[in-house]
DNA sequence: TTAAAAAACGCACGATCGTGCTATTATAGG
DNA sequence: CCTATAATAGCACGATCGTGCGTTTTTTAA
């Protein structure tokens, strides 16, 4: 409500050092607002009228900011991407290659899920890509592209765990990657919707099963 | 668009051996195209006056069905399960007990995720339950348990394929219904948002392995 | 300190939203 | 066929949507 104050207070503090303009801090706080706000409404549901409100600040004020509404929420998804991989995907990639590797992406990830808080990044992702799914357009073309990064980014540590000798070496890494994902959808809806509290038993065993599978030598 | 002067016709014609008023068949058409609607847009992006164009009547006249438009969309739910329940659950279980009948199942499901016409029931629940998932109330309450009693009925499905003997005693119903449940979801989204060609032969061999997991009698 | 530039606001627009009320038309039983 | 009732349409309401435009306020640079 009064962050506005906030941040021209901050503006004039840190002007003298480095000069992010008082509009781009604005900016950049709407663009978190709205991610909030789109994790709770969904990215459809992100109203240029209830996020001003949310900021503080008028409609039209806040609007300055963009082009249009699908600028707005391409802006946010631009974000959410972001924000998921800082918090998930690059910690994982500065552990060491192979299956501790794996390990720490599926636990960042399944914490990032429930984090109740700053979780919105994934959550928008997943929500706005079922939103979308039968609305072609640029949303659609950038949530599509992230998703697809993601997969190939499990594909990846999957492959080099192959390479270090943990998975075995007729592991199909992409179906690997597949399985993964689709756990974690699983975890995702079972959680978040039908608040099923052995969701996190569940999802660990069913990870561990996968894990199994992809280090011993039998057959597909 | 002219579906109106239709119902009619059928309701002079059928009026003499049972007798589905004029209104109830108009109703269920309404419902019929709101699910389709609504397979698209969301449950959420059903809006009143859209439906009434693509019903081909005016807004009141569509609205006098119903109490509001939460009334609305409940129908729709209770029709999008029902026509779920129908076209996958059904023909399952009248299917022989144990592995026959789950992959049938597992079949069923997923030639009604990819069939672009009358998919809606199922496209609908799903995304429903993301679009509501943090939403309190009654549209989430019908879903929460309409997916609640579907994991119910694979786990029961589970647990006869167990006693049957054709799964291993000591496996967890449960956890079999929460992977096949997740799997599902992932070709739901891989086939449905991010077009994925090979969605088709990474859930069969995500099945398949899930089914000889089940077989054999090792350790979890 | 003052003038230029950037940022935010106020206001209004046309459209559409959900939802009532009244009038008109279609159906059904006597 | 006529009348009572059911079904649909017409119209209007307040709210809110996305989006422009001119004005005011705040920030920035000289």
């Amino acid at each position: 409500m009064a962050l506005q104050n906030l941040v021209h207070k901050r503006s004039q503090s840190l002007r003298k050092l480095n000069s992010p303009s008082v509009g781009e801090l604005t900016r950049n706080m709407i663009l978190q607002t709205a991610l909030r706000v789109a994790s709770v409404h969904g990215i459809d549901g992100l109203t240029i009228g209830e996020l001003a409100k949310e900021v503080g600040m008028s409609k039209s004020g806040l609007f300055a900011h963009f082009k249009n509404k699908d600028d707005l929420q391409l802006e946010v998804l631009k974000l959410a991407a972001l924000e998921f991989i800082q918090k998930v995907m690059k910690p994982s990639f500065e552990m060491p290659r192979g299956e501790a590797r794996i390990k720490a992406m599926f636990k960042n990830w399944i914490s990032h899920v429930d984090g109740s808080e700053a979780a919105a990044g994934g959550i928008v992702l997943i929500s706005a890509s079922v939103e979308l799914d039968d609305r072609p357009g640029k949303l659609r073309d950038f949530v599509s592209k992230a998703q697809k990064d993601l997969i190939l980014n499990i594909e990846k540590a999957a492959r080099i765990a192959i390479e270090e000798g943990h998975f075995r070496k007729d592991l199909s890494a992409e179906q690997f990657a597949w399985s993964l994902y689709s756990f974690i959808l699983g975890y995702h809806h079972f959680k978040r919707m039908l608040k099923d509290p052995k969701a996190e038993r569940h999802v660990e065993n069913s990870f561990k099963g996968l894990l199994e599978f992809s280090k011993q030598k039998k057959k597909v």
